[in-house]
DNA sequence: TTGTACGCGTTATCAA
DNA sequence: TTGATAACGCGTACAA
């Protein structure tokens, strides 16, 4: 790895002209100097050391990428379509801008931030977070942040500069969509089925009951039907879900994983999809056209997700203020073979 | 960010000593300064900065990890199951061992290059690299570089130096025993399937021809089914392919993915998997059991083999010798639902 | 036991 | 139009 100073010395000339010539500070050499520089430059293949670039200016140029992953939910993250799909976003964006990413997967928010801080990373992408958590890393880190997928209270709201800004999805519309529409075939006996009730699938719930609340149907808690997500427990669970899945006509998953899962497991144990009972997953990721029949489900646009968020993070990190704190993207219907009426 | 020469002004002493109480360079110190300065170094929240320690030190701890994606086939290489599975592993092993992870994403190695030495990247990880390509990135990059999957020539190895490592697995007999294993049921007509005919999938070609071989069965070209890999493609030509499955009583694919679209191609078009037609796929990811009937496959542990990959590396940067230059592992038979004997 | 001085590669300021 | 010099934060040889 040559050196500007070696270059200077090799060229008879000052490390500063050298440094001005590659910045483009043309206005400042002579013509005959640049030409000779710049084919010098290119003779010896000179890359500038970065972290020395860093160091005198304070930046970092990587984007970092924060996945909190619960352990007992995901062993390794990656194997999430979903994520795979953001994360492909985000790598691309970040890619083209210029930057570079670097990911840190934990659930200790304090260790995130530590390496966070060693590397000086000039802007945070958060996904996974907890209200309470995304707060913390606001308190305790001044650059931007942008958060994906973040639902925080009003209170939580309040703490946050104008440096904070999420990109989301119309959960709540898109549940709502999903649900009017089976009840659209005929379905009046609708189960939600997920593995948490907070954050995303909170919203995805509340659009689930307002949809049955605007077809005037009752709710009753034995219609949420929730998933073990740890790895040793998830299959026993859905089994067990599909056992007494005959109390219900068609199924609302809050992902299409799970739903692939129900599909399976339905017609392992004799409950024919669609004939017997409808199941609408939720995401469009390559799951859904993996099982048979193909699965019916909400589609949103991950890898835009990814690449709307690290391009609004950039340029809140060039200083731009952003416009909204909120980006909302919207879910929309994909019809395929797993809804049909009841009966 | 507090900085060491901060601290040190802040408690009336020189930098060097605090320098000394962070590396544990006790010896020299007072037990009553080390006290003091570690209260203070807990107090503030003393983060290192990276860049200026790198700096000056000549090295980076990062690892960087570059996947050749070729635009063609892989829009989003994050979803591929097997790269998701590998990323998890060592993305796990290089933080456990202290060092960071950049991705490196491209298929243009000069890119890559100028990449892995601005970050003065301490040490590299090829995946998906062609025999050439790998000897490229050795020719202009000093360091230690473990490929994974990648089978070089006799002439290429010949160039490489003892800092070269390949992790792999053994194709050739993993496609091997899968055949031996159609074989053994009864099966005489069995297709390969894949998109290419090189590398890690040359080899298991080669697996599949010799247990054709001890079978004394013939080969023809019509037995290698070849899918179009690019995304608009692929559907069409695996719904092609299996419209002449009835030409086989088994098929051997060289993915999982490949063998859930085939499996689910062939029931669609009244193909019937196992009755009319055997599956067999390859790697043991969790799309296999996604489909109906779960799928028989050859299992791979694809975290291991990042993981593996990732602490030779690490080993090797810290300068120990590899033993080996070939790390090869095992793929053992998965009996599902998708193999039975024809007829 | 503690402190001084310098180097790492780059950029920025200011003087020549 | 060019060059000298300092600064970024850390580590370390050597001096005190």
């Amino acid at each position: 790895m040559i050196t500007i100073k070696e270059i200077a010395r090799e060229l008879n000339m000052s490390a500063t002209t050298v440094s001005n010539v590659i910045h483009g500070k043309t206005r400042e050499v002579s013509a005959e100097t640049i030409e000779r520089v710049q084919k010098f430059l290119k003779e010896v293949d000179y890359v500038p050391n970065i972290n020395a670039r860093n160091l005198a200016q304070n930046q970092s140029k990587i984007i970092g990428v924060v996945l909190k992953a619960m352990k007992y939910k995901y062993d390794n993250i990656f194997i999430d379509p979903f994520v795979a799909e953001l994360l492909g976003g985000i790598e691309k964006a970040v890619r083209e801008q210029g930057y570079f990413m670097m990911l840190y997967l934990s659930d200790d928010i304090a260790e995130i931030l530590k390496h966070v801080s060693t590397w000086n990373v000039d802007g945070l992408l958060l996904f996974c977070m907890m209200d309470d958590d995304a707060l913390r890393v606001r308190q305790k880190y001044g650059k931007p942040i942008v958060c994906i997928d973040t639902y925080i209270s009003d209170e939580t709201r309040e703490s946050f500069t104008d440096r904070f800004v999420n990109v989301g999805l119309d959960d709540f519309g898109g549940a709502r969509e999903a649900v009017s529409y089976l009840l659209g075939k005929g379905h009046r006996k609708i189960a939600f089925l997920s593995d948490n009730k907070y954050g995303v699938d909170l919203e995805r719930f509340r659009g689930y009951r307002k949809a049955l609340g605007e077809f005037g149907v009752e709710y009753s808690d034995r219609n949420f039907l929730q998933v073990r997500p740890e790895q040793e427990e998830q299959e026993k669970s859905i089994m067990k879900i599909a056992g007494s899945a005959r109390d219900f006509t068609a199924i609302f998953c809050c992902s299409d994983l799970y739903a692939v899962k129900m599909v399976n497991a339905c017609e392992s144990i004799g409950i024919r999809v669609p004939a017997d009972l409808s199941i609408i997953g939720f995401d469009d990721n390559y799951c859904g056209r993996l099982c048979r029949p193909p699965l019916t489900t909400m589609h949103q646009d991950a890898e835009y997700k990814g690449r709307i968020a690290s391009e609004t993070l950039i340029r809140m990190i060039h200083g731009e203020k952003p416009e909204t704190r909120q980006i909302i993207l919207k879910a929309s219907l994909v019809e395929r073979g797993t809804v049909a009426a009841p009966e």
